[in-house]
DNA sequence: TTTTAATATTATGTTTTTATAATATGTACT
DNA sequence: AGTACATATTATAAAAACATAATATTAAAA
């Protein structure tokens, strides 16, 4: 029987600390923050996140083809969402910490 | 009147990301989850994550210079903890998320 | 079918991180 | 004083992240 709470080994602080990585960024946890409100366009997200175009749509690719977050297609726009459950989960929980909720 | 839940703004999140900076290295991540646990020593956090001493030091000034950790000389040992109530926090939060608690 | 608007891709120069080696400092022990 | 051990500092080369500009794609509208 081990403990009930052990500390997280190797493996573990890699696969997370490649996810916070991806939050580390100022405009990318905009964007993050944006999307758990709800879908937005890259256009919406360059506004809100004061970045450039390419440099929204570079972020959202990355984010994509990490699945933290998906897209539709609705005629000219694309709206995105967030993907990962537990990414809005550690959105919420630094909400909550940083942000007084 | 405001939304009961208002998203954060640019200075939050770059506040934010510059901490989360922090957290987004596999060693630098085992390191403050080593200490949640408990004071340790440089040489004891260089066997727990595997870390070169140079480098464990190193990280370990910076977490101080940011005010997430502090020390305690004991003897030729120095003793590092937690100095940070968020910090504790947000790893809790991910130890919940990420390592099913 | 040309034009316009939204988004994606590619390329590139710059800055930041990161890893590592070498050296220094501080404390205790003999 | 001299040695050994723990920790800190400095320097630097290699790798990764960033910002930005230029161009391409896609879909709607005229």
């Amino acid at each position: 029987m081990s403990n009930v709470k052990s500390l997280p080994d190797k493996e573990q602080c890699e696969s997370v600390a490649h996810t916070l990585k991806i939050l580390a960024h100022p405009q990318r946890l905009m964007i993050l923050c944006q999307l758990t409100d709800g879908p937005k366009t890259v256009g919406e997200l360059e506004e809100l996140c004061g970045a450039s175009q390419s440099a929204v749509s570079q972020f959202l690719q990355r984010m994509k083809s990490e699945g933290l977050v998906n897209c539709e297609r609705n005629s000219q726009y694309i709206y995105y969402n967030i993907a990962d459950k537990d990414i809005q989960k550690v959105i919420q929980s630094l909400y909550k910490i940083y942000c007084g909720a």
